[in-house]
DNA sequence: TTGTAAGCGTTATCAC
DNA sequence: GTGATAACGCTTACAA
């Protein structure tokens, strides 16, 4: 038995006043003066009423829906092992509640872009959106940031000017490659956390490939495979890389969910990190800490992450100036035990 | 520059006819007759404009928000590692699309259930709930129901009647400590997958009891130990078995996470599973495959426990009559290697 | 300090 | 078959 809707009037008679006094008292707005009774015999009615605006007609006429938009640009099979997701969703939530707002998560997958955003934008659904793991061939994107709905990107895309914040996937990835360096190793294979198509991918094989100019190693095609997300395809793209006959003393596997996969089939070639594979994964996840032997890997600092995303689509959304379109925040490598130690003699 | 927006009147114009008819012709209006020409005009008229309704008027005046609220009830942090989380949503938001609506998330921590599900509610910001995860002392769930809110969990509340899609906990666990028990085990350990008010827990829990009872083997508390969803709580909970002193040569991890966890302690008390304890899990998260020892695991229906409770959502929605408000998926045990073969003779 | 009234963009109920 | 017209519940000038 759904009872009548609570609306402002039935607030105001209680209080007996006008609906507009509701509003004005309820939405706290500022430079009006009421008189402290009044003003609680308002809240007070509300109280008792158990009354809640109406989500919708203020959306309607506010023209702001208090709802922030995760977008997800992946197919949908791929999202469901990200671990990383949940741990922005983590932050998200937290944040967008922080600033009185809800989270709608969608996922856009890359076929039906411009139209998905389209509705999404248009139908003023939400008030911004948040895009996870952008990808350089979202044309739709662009459209969307000229019309200048407020977007921020968790990720980058190069040559672009968006919003957004991330870290230095090429720098990160750079430091975790030369830390394999470092230890001796010349013929480092590269497993990437997902196709090309995503920015972080692409600049994070570019960290790997930066470290090795750097130590004038030379690049070699044949010692890099590309994952997509999973631990599957990490499992797969490593069993391909033993299978290939390439030889190889360590991997730098750009996710820790795919170097998980990797390991697996490390192991399934009766070998063992890191006595005869040394390894470096990118996330840090909670995973990486329990993984067998405990995964070095670089640490992104995910609740941040998200904490500034929302911070910064908020400041959009308020209109406020904003003096840096990008923030970029810091990793560092966590080394644990899957690396081993300084590698014995050289090596092909 | 952002365009004014366009409306179902622009529509109307461009089409030489009145709102009345964009909106029979756009919503698919049955019953009605509209001439083929009148029909294209306002179709190709609204592609042309880019035309996109606005969510919030028509939820405004029909009451009806298009959005389904995924609610997680939990303390934040213990959902950023939870894997089973991505895997639902991904069935979730899949789901939900297929009907033409959008999912929102959101986290309701204990301490403020009451508030929270009544501003989601009242605010009309969602037109129905998918509860994942109840827990046993929620009282604001009862109210939500008695108010006949549109509501489904995941999971059940024993001894009430809510709708809802779950699997057998009970019994699934019991397959699963039967299967040890079946190895020859006796002293079989138990590390829940989160604190009892969990009623997913406390079923997985009385699923290992009753497998017990069946086996004879008496209960013993000093073999049970309270995860919360968590990796680390897998590996302190084991890790604190070991140090209790008691003896087990199996156990029953009652997530595959926490099993994650708990396989790091097993490690490093210089022991290895299955050889020195055999283990099963529960979830059958891609991770299980991968793991070391591949672990085996009670399967968990993920995507079509999500298919089932949005398609039992809408029906609700739709004013469908259900015959039954309870749907329970199968699962199966899923042997991997973590348990080893028959325990070679007696143990305590 | 508070109330009146207009309007947000739809859908839905009527007449024509 | 199609078009006025009235809600939906709220915010916000503007008036009192």
């Amino acid at each position: 038995m759904v009872a009548r809707r609570v609306t402002s009037l039935d607030v105001a008679k209680a209080a007996g006043v006008s609906r507009t006094t509701v509003s004005l008292v309820l939405n706290e707005v500022q430079g009006i003066q009421i008189s402290e009774s009044t003003r609680h015999r308002v809240i007070d009615a509300a109280h008792e009423l158990e009354y809640v605006p109406n989500a919708a007609a203020r959306a309607l006429v506010s023209s702001r829906a208090q709802l922030i938009g995760l977008v997800l640009t992946r197919s949908t099979h791929h999202i469901a092992s990200d671990s990383f997701l949940t741990q922005i969703l983590d932050g998200l939530i937290e944040n967008v509640h922080a600033h009185g707002m809800r989270l709608l998560i969608d996922i856009i997958e890359p076929e039906h872009q411009k139209e998905a955003y389209l509705e999404l934008v248009r139908s003023k659904h939400i008030d911004g959106i948040i895009l996870s793991g952008p990808r350089m061939d979202d044309e739709a994107l662009q459209a969307l940031t000229d019309d200048g709905f407020p977007t921020v990107l968790m990720g980058q895309v190069p040559g672009k000017n968006y919003y957004c914040v991330d870290v230095d996937n090429l720098a990160a990835s750079q430091m975790a490659v030369s830390h394999l360096v470092g230890l001796g190793h010349k013929r480092i294979a590269c497993i990437t956390n997902a196709p090309l198509t995503y920015t972080a991918a692409a600049e994070r094989l570019a960290g790997y490939r930066k470290a090795l100019e750097d130590a004038h190693i030379p690049y070699d095609e044949s010692l890099v495979r590309y994952g997509d997300f999973s631990l599957s395809s990490g499992y797969k793209q490593m069993y391909n890389l033993y299978e290939s006959g390439t030889c190889f003393t360590a991997a730098f596997v750009a996710s820790d969910e795919v170097a998980m996969g990797a390991t697996a089939a490390v192991r399934e070639h009766g070998l063992s990190v890191p006595k005869d594979l040394a390894m470096v994964g990118f996330d840090d996840l909670p995973l990486a800490y329990y993984m067998d032997p405990p995964l070095t890997t670089v640490h992104l600092p995910a609740i941040d992450l998200a904490r500034q995303a929302i911070d910064m689509l908020i400041r959009i959304l308020k209109g406020k100036h904003l003096t840096k379109k990008q923030r970029i925040l810091d990793t560092y490598l966590v080394v644990r035990q899957s690396c081993g130690t300084q590698l014995k003699g050289g090596m092909a």
